[in-house]
RNA sequence: GAUCUCGUAGCUCAGCUGGCAGAGCAUCUGACUUUUAAUCAGAGGGUCCUGGGUUCAAAUCCCAGCGAGAUCACCA
């Protein structure tokens, strides 16, 4: 491995410390009793609280100064300035913990743990005046050094040599997180969409469960899956494309409600808002429609908001969005007959061809009824739905494991939820009628012959479950990862993951 | 999958119609006991993404590949 001068130059000193019978990687704790920020927060040089505190985090700056130094540690809630005086940490003869230890031999990017107490610097600068030192952690990496200075003038933050490369910053997150503040809040903010909308349902009563992520058939969405291979059973498993089946069978098995957060896999594009890995959180709840299930989800929609962002407005690119509900709803039709003037409710597959073709939408022959007003939905109406909308009442040839609607021919029991011109939420009144589903599985094969490639896949197991009785039962699915995007006003999905998928990086 | 843009020091980036590889920060040496992008004096550091081609001469022009981003197509 090729070192560079400054990595040759780390390794010198990790050598030196040793000599000097420092252990570099020390394995006793260190109890650490306060935090940067929280000192920072809670600091009152009247009152002279925070006199004997304990903390540990990487040096991330030093300002040396002869005798005296200043450094800058980081933990992980933020950056406090500390003080190191020489004759204090080293108070006989031996100046070497301060000369070499500190001044020579700890980088940026070392952890090191300090003892001491808080005061006031001459500018005003709340600091901690180090009375113990300890090496942690040497680090044998340069960090890059981002700094941030507040304009005296304009109290504006600058940033100085930003650690911005998206290659680097993905590939090697670890100094991403170190380095960026504002992509620990990211992911921050990303726990608590997921935490507090567990703690919802888990207050509704609902049960946390866990599916199968190999499966034998890749059922409950239209995807192309990860294939792989078990040996013993010697059979092909799939990587899950979505777990609804597997959450349905445990309705049937007398759970009233049952939601899980999970990983699926779609072997297909990746983009800005596509990763081959994604989480998606399903619930299903019996003897509930989809009615009573969009005043559910704006219930927790609304709660989720402000656990991560403190209200229920949200900024998202250009666009104030409010997530207080209710949000409108809007049937499918309607909303076309609304940013087209088109009314396509009575039509036949011929008349919304030319309807698509009057429109500049491009066609082709596999699609049928229900696929073609969803392309004439994609094209017109979805870029408009700014303000959180459920669309409603959806084509049945679109839907095969939604229930058909209670009074409308030809529509299932659906609504889709729309912020920002993209879709978050999904959910159903659940099919349950056996005969009715074999039906549209069947429904499924025919499109598949006549070339659409997302059609879905028969699952018989699945169908016996339902023939031993499905209680009515209300489902919804939503994608973490793009709820995300939104809540943190990302517009990259990549910015939403720890680690995105990259390509093979090919050097070390 | 298509098109466009990008790849130079640890980091951020400059490098013009081809002519000795550059800056700031970081690093190293020295000075400095409350600094604030600390300062001051000095020094070192390069597979210019990879491979080929054109040329007396390529970081620069051409071709191919690898990687990344953006836009479009498909999907959530």
């Amino acid at each position: 491995m090729q070192l560079s001068e400054q990595e040759v130059v780390r390794r010198e000193a990790l050598a030196k410390m040793r000599d000097l019978g420092i252990d570099p990687y020390p394995a006793e704790r260190f109890e650490v009793n306060a935090y940067a920020t929280e000192i920072k927060e809670n600091f009152d040089a009247e009152k002279g609280n925070y006199q004997e505190v304990s903390l540990a985090g990487r040096i991330m700056m030093k300002r040396i100064m002869g005798k005296a130094s200043f450094a800058e540690l980081q933990d992980s809630s933020g950056r406090i300035q500390i003080y190191v005086n020489r004759d204090e940490i080293c108070e006989g003869e031996d100046k070497t913990l301060y000369n070499q230890v500190f001044k020579k031999l700890s980088d940026i990017g070392d952890f090191i743990g300090i003892k001491g107490f808080v005061f006031l610097t001459r500018t005003g600068e709340i600091s901690v005046h180090v009375k113990e030192f300890r090496f942690l952690s040497k680090s044998l990496r340069p960090l890059p050094i981002v700094r941030r200075v507040e304009n005296a003038e304009t109290g504006e933050v600058e940033i100085f040599d930003a650690f911005t490369d998206p290659e680097l910053r993905y590939r090697q997150r670890y100094v991403d997180l170190v380095v960026n503040p504002e992509v620990r809040q990211i992911f921050m903010k990303r726990s608590k969409v997921i935490n507090s909308m567990r703690s919802y349902f888990d207050e509704q009563g609902w049960m946390e469960v866990e599916t199968p992520i190999l499966q034998p058939i890749h059922g409950g969405a239209a995807a192309r899956p990860f294939e792989t291979h078990h040996n013993t059973l010697d059979m092909p498993l799939y990587l899950r494309i979505a777990n609804e089946l597997y959450l349905k069978r445990l309705i049937v098995g007398g759970f009233d409600g049952v939601y899980e957060f999970g990983k699926m896999f779609r072997n297909e594009g990746m983009d800005r808002t596509h990763n081959p890995e994604f989480t998606s959180m399903e619930i299903y709840v019996a003897y509930k429609d989809y009615d009573w299930m969009m005043g559910m989800v704006e219930e927790c929609i609304e709660r989720v908001c402000i656990a991560v962002t403190g209200g229920t407005d949200v900024t998202v690119g250009e666009n104030a969005i409010s997530f207080k509900g209710p949000y409108r709803r809007l049937s499918m039709f309607d909303s076309i007959k609304e940013y087209t003037g088109i009314d396509v409710s009575e039509m036949d597959e011929d008349g919304l061809r030319q309807v698509c073709k009057d429109l500049h939408i491009e066609t082709d022959n596999s699609m049928g009824k229900g696929k073609l007003i969803d392309e004439i939905f994609g094209e017109k109406v979805e870029d408009h739905l700014i303000q959180p909308t459920y669309i409603t009442d959806y084509p049945i040839e679109m839907t095969p494991l939604a229930k058909k609607h209670r009074s409308k021919e030809g529509l299932v029991e659906r609504f889709e939820l729309f912020v920002n011109g993209k879709e978050i939420a999904n959910a159903y009144s659940e099919l349950n009628d056996p005969i009715d589903q074999r039906e549209r599985f069947e429904d499924q094969l025919k499109l598949a012959e006549r070339g659409d490639d997302e059609a879905m896949a028969l699952d018989e197991d699945f169908l016996r479950a339902l023939e031993y009785g499905m209680p009515p039962t209300s489902g919804l699915g939503i994608g973490i990862d793009r709820l995300t995007m939104m809540l943190t006003n990302q517009q990259s999905i990549q910015e939403v993951l720890f680690f995105p998928q990259m390509k093979a990086e090919n050097k070390g």
